[in-house]
DNA sequence: CTCTGAATTTCGTGC
DNA sequence: GCACGAAGTTCAGAG
């Protein structure tokens, strides 16, 4: 006998059922009001961009509400398999086996789970979304910088604009130093390493003037192979204090209120 | 009173523990041997690399036996916060609210999930792991093409060096065409950006030679603005088609056996 | 350890 | 839709 299955309340959750009870159930739930949990004994096939397989093995599947499916293994953080969304969910049973198709539409993937025993399947309805707010991101770092030249570069440099999209390129600043030169500038709010180099240099290669045009990478740090093709391009660094940054973009007027101030 | 708790077995559920119940049977389950998951009304904050906080909400978090922590919300793919793995983990009740830390040492980062209710808590123990193959990667697709340049490159290169590391580069292929020429070649499984363009001149710039070099950037579709990058910087582009090359690189000998010989 | 680049990357933003 | 770049990216491989 399967577990109490309070269908009618907010959450539920079925011990043991039959691939059938299991079927029904999944048929019921998975309509974009439930986060839905399953566990089992499974295997997966993904087709699409990529393609894979994996054998039988404990499960664990996740449909969300707006349609996102993720299925883990016991190990490792990044699922097995996942789904972002899908436009069509199959569910069915045939000769005691379980099986969910997920499909998307864009792009066209398919992501098909067997399952030959199904542990429990639990549930909650209409899921309430709490608010969420992150901080210490490079968009944070770029205004600090912007605001605070002086202090965080060592220089005054007066910027005119910020993300903005160049004939080719879309560095995060560009400003004028104090003898007039173009600067260009990268920040990174990790370890620089050559792929941010190699996007600043685009970025000052492709600057549309022929004077000479400073590149300035922006970071906490550098890795060693980073900083010698960026002295062989002609480009300098700046560390950055990342703390430093913070506390003088919440100190700074005009910074937005942050939720800095809650903790 | 909570639902069925079938400690000893190989699974379990408990339906609408007290947080003091939830508590216990946290502390037991999380221990390294049992893919937990439990359903609550929670809010998180997050503090290292980065830093977020969410208000209360319902949650679904997630622990396995590596000890890979993730905090799904209602919507959306990615968690709202997770721990890789963590070095310690510590679960407390204080005034009916339910406190667990995830400490992470390197890089030291720690995730606090406090919930006021659980809906339920499931476990699976000692989760068998089944085996797991992906296919239609890059590397088997810079394989195809280093074993089949004149079909899908359209002319002869005898490569001499995959992935190899040179001075100052590590580019996906390194040959020689018919006339001598050094020629490189980056190759993308995805329409090929900007960046793709950047990487590939990056490699043949650095490569340590005063004789022309050739670029070649291999992809399935290439962005008009890389297109034009690319021709600007004197590179070259082949379209590659996904599925002849990987069914040249099936086909071909020399290639180890391939999960595609199971679909 | 560090460094590099892939990933079914996903996700947001701007056009 | 495409294109570009951030991400608490994670992850594997090489040194």
């Amino acid at each position: 006998m399967p577990g109490e299955q309070q269908e009618g309340g907010r959450f539920g959750v079925a011990s043991s059922p039959t691939v059938e009870e299991a079927a029904d159930l999944l048929k019921r739930l998975i309509d974009g009001s439930s986060m839905v949990v399953a566990a089992g004994f499974c295997s997966s096939q993904y087709e699409g961009r990529g393609a894979s397989v994996s054998t039988e093995g404990d499960k664990l599947l996740i449909v969300k509400p707006g349609g996102a499916v993720i299925l883990h293994g016991p190990r490792g953080f990044r699922p097995l398999n996942w789904q972002p969304n899908t436009s069509h969910t199959e569910v069915s049973v045939e000769k005691g086996t379980l099986t969910m198709k997920f499909y998307r539409r864009t792009p066209r993937e398919v992501l098909t789970i067997t399952c030959s025993r199904v542990w429990y399947i639990a549930w909650v309805r209409f899921p309430e979304e709490g608010a969420f707010w992150m901080y210490m991101t490079e968009d944070d770092l770029r205004r600090a910088v912007a605001s605070n030249p002086r202090e965080l570069l060592g220089e005054d440099i007066r910027f005119f604009a910020e993300e903005k999209r160049t004939p080719t390129g879309k560095a995060d600043l560009y400003g004028v130093d104090g003898e007039g030169n173009i600067v260009i500038v990268e920040i990174k709010r990790v370890k620089a390493d050559e792929s941010a180099v190699r996007q600043l240099e685009g970025y000052v290669r492709d600057y549309p003037t022929q004077a000479r045009v400073r590149g300035i990478l922006v970071a906490p740090d550098i890795s060693d192979t980073a900083r010698s093709l960026l002295e062989s391009l002609g480009l300098e660094f700046r560390r950055v204090d990342l703390k430093k940054a913070y506390s003088l973009m919440k100190s700074g007027r005009g910074s937005r209120r942050s939720v800095l101030d809650f903790l």
